[in-house]
DNA sequence: TATGGCCTTTGATCCACGTCAATTCACAGC
DNA sequence: GCTGTGAATTGACGTGGATCAAAGGCCATA
């Protein structure tokens, strides 16, 4: 184990179980929050190991190529993170709020896979892996846990939904406004009207669709009632219909 | 961490290195391998710790809804392991032949995801959990290390090939082909001509595409005389056209 | 050698989504 | 207020792959 972050300094009060419970299988319908930390849980980690930074919106994290060296936690705002393949094509593999990390795909490796990019001007809890030591084994114990959750949530959030070739693009879209939805509830905020805050184009390449079958798609949504979008605000009118078209396969 | 797993049983002499080479970068066009043991890895493993067991075609390792208690490696034969959707759908998540883990994605959940069946005739080790004892810190590295190392295989040599709804049929099956001969290969077998274990459309199943297509492509494939194909033979004659479709993008 | 059950191939048609292109809209700067 | 710029919408059209359907091949068993 050569790796660079062998483990994380131990906080014993901050509340880890919620990491565990984040990893309980999920089914198709009902996508699963993706790996976040609680807000009480960041203040206390950002006091002891962690520094914040403030980043502006088009400002990158990290990209692919350099040397990597820190682990990230959107504190505020929205981010995007997106894998360069070596023709130029390039694909967002995620996005992330409040709480959800971010660099771990490149733990590990030398060069990370993938870019991280501010969507609004925001603030990043930035955990750089050398002030993490090896210092118990709990703490390796969640270091450990990160990875299992980690990868389950790549594969789940995305992966689930993108390993099917068989989904449609209504599914798609579906499947992506319910999960962000979700997301944006367990954070207080209301899950029934909330703010894109990507272009239909990211979106597009987070689910392998382009941006005009995006806005089509949004649109016909619109027209069956589904929901109401007026540029990047939504209004999820009938969450129950979304929930339908989601795991309905083929037309 | 109350996960059934914890870590391994030491096995000091047993070169790990080679897990960690697996999970070195690699790009698009070269797929990596997938986690894998070497064969005299796997004798002194399963003299140790695990048991062997005979599987026929079409039994299953694991089932979803089963308890889950082993870790299972291909020791001969071939496999293919698969996900089940609740509206019915499923879909093949990966085919496995000697040396090669199945059962990771169940590690920490009470309920795995995925089914694994033989394509054949074969044989397996089997990794009971309970017989994995929380030792060694070196082995819970190694532990954490599988699960490292599991999870960017999962993503990479799937997610990465299907994670692009630009990728189109040619390049999907371009793709797949490589990715067998290279695995064949640091087997000692031949690379340029082998077997498919698997039917038309559990390849289709695997890459989002239907079996006509993928007959077709084949066809195709062989017109232009990129391989040689005849039912489950297939050898392959032009490799070098067959990498240069894989990156091409959209026509 | 015949029979039945897959698996595979190939053709004909259809349709969802990509592509190209033309407006329209939102918003920032002046 | 205007104006410029990038985002979003909408239409027209083409196409890759799904779908439906019909043969043909391989192999096991009788």
């Amino acid at each position: 184990m050569s790796s660079k972050m062998t483990a994380f300094k131990i906080v014993p009060d901050v509340n880890l179980s919620r990491l565990k419970t984040a990893c309980s299988s999920c089914s198709l319908r009902e996508l699963c929050l993706p790996v976040d930390l609680r807000e009480e849980e960041m203040d206390k980690l950002d006091e002891l190991v962690f520094t914040r930074r403030p980043v502006k919106r088009g400002e990158y994290l990290f990209r692919v190529g350099e040397s990597f060296d820190s682990l990230y936690a959107a504190r505020t705002g929205f981010f995007k993170t997106k894998l360069l393949l070596e023709d130029g094509r390039e694909q967002v593999t995620g996005f992330h709020m409040a709480g959800e990390l971010m660099g771990m795909d490149g733990i590990g490796t030398e060069k990370h896979t993938c870019d991280a990019v501010a969507l609004e001007d925001s603030e990043v809890c930035v955990i750089p892996f050398d002030r993490l030591e090896s210092l118990s084994r709990e703490m390796e114990a969640l270091q450990h846990h990160f990875h299992k959750v980690m990868s389950r949530e790549i594969v789940r959030e995305h992966g689930v939904m993108m390993l099917l070739g068989s989904m449609r693009a209504e599914e798609r879209l579906a499947a992506f406004l319910l999960n962000l939805s979700q997301r944006l509830q367990t954070r207080g905020y209301s899950p029934s009207e909330f703010n894109l805050r990507m272009t239909r184009e990211e979106i597009g390449s987070y689910l392998g669709l382009k941006l005009e079958t995006v806005s089509r798609v949004f649109s016909r949504f619109q027209e069956e009632g589904l929901i109401a979008v007026q540029q990047k605000n939504v209004r999820i009118i009938n969450a129950g219909g979304l929930r339908e078209l989601v795991g309905k396969g083929p037309a």
